[in-house]
DNA sequence: TCTGTATGTCAAA
DNA sequence: TTGACCTACAGAC
């Protein structure tokens, strides 16, 4: 179940094994059918993420978009060639976990679809199949540009670019530009709601990418109480908590895994991930790793909450009433 | 073999 | 606010 940062690494990989290459695209389970005939044989051009849906472009100028859903996840194989262009590890499978490709053997072309396989996209060089996603779909430019403008700012926007640049494509963006444009407008959705913050992050069209785990995670990290209205953020505490977004969402690119705690937190015994990878999620009970107290759960619109009801306390009321006044 | 759970979103009540 | 949906896997029987 992907964020983000998952998405983004798709996005990577796909540029990477895929684009500048004819592809064919089926659907072995038949639900992508008949959209997959609009884009088989087409070169794939280029591939992007926002927030936690990937859009790939065709030189017949028709866009797949993805979304993963809860349980949507793809695998990768191919061979020497197609391993050799990721950057990203070669990795078996994008999604909620990844595996490390099978060492050796040669390639033979894509294998029997096994399980329910909704979308198959397979270059000369290997193949990526794609399981459970709650959409997968075929759409006019004017249709992805609705889809796009549905989503608010993307803490990963600047490191999409960044990568791209890095392959030397002519993306115009500045990914630092993009970034603190992201971020005003970040702020600006902040003060247009009285929304308990640990709402508005869930919020795709107020900020795009960020799940249950970088919600949790970003708040206990900045000390900000779940339930404190997002009007009521201080101006600076909105900016730490969009820059520490940014920070552990782009450490999720890069690492291919959420990891959000400091090295001196690190406290418990057993591996860094996923044991001592995070602060409040799913460690309901638990102390939490600076102060002590039990970490809370609470389910709240239908997601699980968790949080330190110590470090993540609400600002102190203002004393009410007309006697407190100026 | 069965049940519960999961990093998500939408529509219906 | 609830249920539906898409799929795979861990853990309980």
């Amino acid at each position: 179940m992907p964020e983000g940062h998952s998405l983004h690494r798709l996005a990577r990989q796909f540029d990477d094994v895929f684009a500048g290459q004819a592809v064919q695209v089926s659907s072995p389970q038949g639900r992508f059918a008949a959209d997959a005939e609009r884009i088989s044989g087409q070169q794939l051009e280029r591939a992007w993420a926002k927030g936690k849906q990937l859009f790939c472009q065709f030189s017949n100028d028709l866009y797949l978009r993805i979304h993963l859903g809860l349980y949507g996840a793809f695998d990768f194989g191919g061979d020497e060639f197609f391993r050799g262009a990721s950057s990203i590890g070669a990795p078996r499978r994008i999604g909620e976990r990844e595996v490390a490709a099978e060492a050796n053997g040669e390639y033979l072309g894509p294998p029997e679809p096994v399980g329910q396989v909704r979308a198959r996209i397979v270059s000369e060089h290997g193949w990526a199949d794609l399981r459970g996603p709650s959409a997968c779909e075929v759409l006019e430019w004017e249709q992805v540009q609705v889809q796009l403008d549905k989503l608010g700012p993307d803490p990963l926007a600047g490191a999409a670019i960044r990568f791209n640049q890095s392959k030397g494509r002519d993306l115009d963006a500045d990914p630092q530009a993009a970034l603190e444009a992201g971020y005003r407008q970040f702020r600006h959705n902040l003060s247009a709601t009285r929304t308990p913050i640990g709402l508005v992050l869930m919020n795709q069209a107020l900020i795009s990418g960020v799940g249950n785990i970088y919600r949790a995670e970003s708040l206990y990290r900045c000390r900000i109480s779940p339930q404190l209205p997002a009007n009521e953020l201080s101006a600076r505490a909105a900016k730490k908590l969009w820059w520490d977004i940014v920070q552990i969402m782009q450490d999720g690119v890069r690492d291919g895994k959420i990891i959000t705690t400091w090295q001196e937190d690190r406290n418990e015994p057993g591996p860094l991930w996923p044991d001592n990878a995070y602060y409040v999620y799913q460690r309901q009970g638990q102390a939490c790793r600076r102060c002590g107290t039990a970490i809370r759960l609470e389910e709240v619109a239908g997601r699980k909450l968790y949080w330190c009801t110590r470090c993540q306390r609400p600002p102190r009321k203002r004393p009410a009433g007309p006697a407190s006044g100026r």
